[in-house]
DNA sequence: AGCGATTGATACAACGTTGTATGCTGAGCC
DNA sequence: GGCTCAGCATACAACGTTGTATCAATCGCT
């Protein structure tokens, strides 16, 4: 079939192992058959058999990343930057979907015999629950993104959700608007995005001195554009004056936009809006939308060396689990512009 | 390290082979041994090693896909329907991007040692050139996506542009519109998508008793949004009235739209708006945008199928090499509808 | 009863690689 | 001149799996 050392070895008139440690830049090789093999090697095209080397090493080179399903711009953005901070390192990624985060696949990714193809896993948990948590005691490297999941014993990546929650409504405030709602509360949730993100706006409201509003709190279960229309038609039935929107992600902000449109209200300057995500729509929407960018970037590069310390060998008995957060950064477009 | 065929073995007082078998369901085995091994198999918590077994039968389970970028809409989703395609094949997926279709990337990608990990590629070429295409003779499993190279010697999946450009123009000038912009021309190519739905275009015209107007016609080299918004404010400085728009791609009239929307031009009233593509987002802007639905789960169960009978064994000499076509169909949204 | 056929299980080799132990040079030193 | 020692290369085993060959025991048939 495809050449192998074998090949290499009797072509150049060396021993197997010597071919491999020219390869591998291992022990010492005189010049001279080193030059020979490397020559032998150009010639037969030789290309070292990856199953057999990960058989012998185990490792694979391969990282997996399970997230609810690509569609969504978030994660598809996340998975471009886990792909190229892999890249860097000579990673290479398996991307599994967990059809919107459907609890039993989850299960089946954590457990299952795929996850042998992969030296560890990054994982965007969403259908498990918290009586879930024992589940992720699992053997292999794993790091988890987010803060569902609280308890579990494991690394983890985050963003301050609380700072970045409540410089999005500041944000807001500092353009002079005094009635600021909210949609994507989970109020009776005790963890989560939600829950982080909406004490960071009742605190950014706090600081300002400006009064929280039930009446401008919209509740809603999935991030979804749809849910952002839904919540923006259940405020405006409300009937109660507002005069800026924080919307806990994009896909919500986009929704409720497109509700406000129709509606006849302007956006910014009967209602300015900010989103959360930074996803890459948002640039173009019209008016295009302000953002909380959540540093992808630095949060795929946290998430991979996390995972190649355990990969390496550090056990969670050895270091116990670290949370890294990444750093988020305000971006102000039409949305929040002008007065 | 981990529980291997030889612990399940002697926890069951069987041989190895009899545990593989049993574990495979292959040769006879009476039914009281199997419920052993399957006990001893549960109790040690025993899941094969892919990479032995992998080494053994020359077979990874992973295939690839390359696509120029994850973050565009139209590669997510693509990406989304292979893996899902995938997994009912059981197989998982392996993606590298090209970052935006480099030309040295992809020959990296088609030529490096990392195609090892998989049993064949997926591949959407960007950036190579057709003096590239003798590149692309690789002994393992390769399908292209899309109408590029075309001289190249490999099967294939493609849509029917020419048809799915004649409809998409078809269904403006059902509306009654009569002066039928494009954007995205490549009038000087000689083959790509861009002449495929051009082509489309003309036909259209023709079969409809129209003119063709090369002051309608505007060319646009990538397919961006950014490109879409330059390409509409070239078509308005040219100062022709036109009462609708097929733009070859969504990411063309989405941007297209947002300069429309800029100079107060009402979709669909005064300019009707088709797109192709079926991006998740056309579904969400105001008004949504009708488009083209290329059919992305089948082109995906095709590219699979025929990368699958390649793994099998159908070389490129024994099966001549097919081209796949894929079915489209019209999405009506708001950007077409009413007067 | 004696024979071949069938069933159920086993031993062994091999996939291609790398770590370990070992061997063979020849140079340097007393 | 015999010793050590570095330098270079090799042989062998092992990673965990599966295909092939083989064998023992049981069965069915004349």
């Amino acid at each position: 079939m495809s050449t192998t050392l074998h090949d290499v070895a009797r072509h150049a008139g060396v021993s197997i192992k010597t071919v491999s440690n020219v390869v591998n830049g291992l022990g010492r090789v005189s010049a001279a058959t080193r030059e020979r093999v490397l020559a032998s090697i150009a010639q037969l095209d030789y290309r070292p058999n990856l199953s057999a080397r990960s058989l012998r090493s185990g490792r694979t080179g391969v990282i997996g990343l399970a997230i609810p399903e690509l569609s969504l711009a978030y994660f598809a953005q996340l998975a471009d930057a886990v792909i190229e901070e892999a890249e860097r390192r000579d990673l290479v990624v398996l991307i599994e979907q967990t059809r919107g985060g459907d609890r039993d696949r989850e299960l089946e990714l954590l457990r299952g015999p795929r996850r042998q193809l992969t030296d560890g896993l990054i994982f965007s948990p969403f259908g498990m629950t918290e009586a879930d948590t024992g589940l992720l005691d699992i053997r292999s490297p794993l790091v988890l993104l987010g803060e569902r999941l609280p308890e579990a014993n494991v690394d983890r990546v985050t963003m301050r959700n609380v700072e970045a929650g409540a410089a999005a409504t500041a944000s807001l405030i500092r353009l002079g608007r005094e009635r600021v709602a909210v949609i994507g509360a989970h109020l009776d949730a005790r963890m989560g995005s939600a829950v982080l993100r909406y004490d960071g706006y009742v605190r950014a409201l706090r600081e300002h001195g400006l009064e929280l509003r039930d009446e401008l709190v919209v509740e809603v279960d999935l991030w979804h554009r749809s849910n952002g229309a839904k919540a923006m038609r259940e405020l405006l039935a409300r009937d109660e004056p507002f005069d800026a929107l924080f919307a806990m992600n994009d896909e919500l902000a986009l929704g409720a936009l497109r509700v406000l449109q129709e509606e006849g209200i302007d956006v910014p300057s009967d209602v300015a809006l900010i989103g959360f995500d930074n996803v890459d729509e948002g640039g173009f929407s019209r008016p295009s939308l302000s953002t909380v960018d959540p540093g992808r970037p630095e949060i795929a590069a946290m998430a991979i060396d996390l995972l190649l310390e355990r990969i390496g060998g550090a056990s969670i008995d050895d270091i116990a689990p670290r949370e890294l957060q990444s750093s988020f950064r305000i971006i102000d477009r039409e949305s929040t512009r002008g007065a």
